[in-house]
DNA sequence: GTCATGCTTAGCCATGTGGCGAAGTATCGC
DNA sequence: GCGATACTTCGCCACATGGCTAAGCATGAC
């Protein structure tokens, strides 16, 4: 859909369930893609999709090393959401906060 | 998809860009769909998609009132994805420190 | 070499998503 | 009442998503 939106890839990415599930263990450290998928009961191709997806959000990273795929989680992505997050919070709250002035302290303005 | 996520919904929600353009305008108050729409190059049967698919992930909250439907912002449904971050955050963060601690201060003080 | 293991690729399918135009309904202003 | 305004409903369509089975390939164990 959108051409070049990675906020928009990582929420996508955390959308689904079985995702957040691998993000939620992949905090605990690395693990391979047989590890992940013992969590869900999906088949492997259908989670295989999965890991893709997470990887090419930017959410993790992978690594072959032999016949085992690794996976690391990519914590710097995460942060992507929460500065988002901080940054709407803070265009609001300075709204607010001048309406709150206004009500509970009239003398302090600008 | 999944039946009962309010999680997902929400991440799934923010994940267009159109609606986070809407999200973001309403943050600064209040705003009627037609205001709204002026914002993107869509259609408004389109549009109205996504006001449906906000409000039924939680994220905000619509009245009619005469012919004009007015959008408004639900922040605590915005918390729900920073707290799953914060959650996370601290599940990894407790793993992190404890390896930190480990090479930074061997003998483990305040 | 042979067999098990651990992905990986290649279809296929049902459903969901996001866009459209056309037409309908319900106010509001005059 | 009549026209403009502000949605709203109704198909319809292309493509993405998430699941499956079956078969393939590379590596590790013996």
């Amino acid at each position: 859909m959108a051409k070049h939106d990675p906020l928009g890839d990582v929420f996508a990415a955390l959308a689904d369930p079985t995702r957040r599930i691998v993000i939620h263990r992949l905090g605990a450290g690395p693990a391979s893609v047989g590890e992940l998928a013992a969590d869900v009961p999906i088949t492997l191709p259908s989670f295989m999709k999965h890991v893709r997806a997470l990887e090419e959000s930017g959410l993790i990273t992978t690594s072959k090393t032999g016949r085992v795929r690794t996976c690391v989680l990519d914590r710097d992505r995460l942060a992507l959401v929460d500065d988002w997050l901080a940054e709407e919070r803070r265009l609001w709250e300075g709204r607010t906060d001048r309406l709150e002035r206004l009500v509970t302290d009239p003398r302090e303005h600008a």
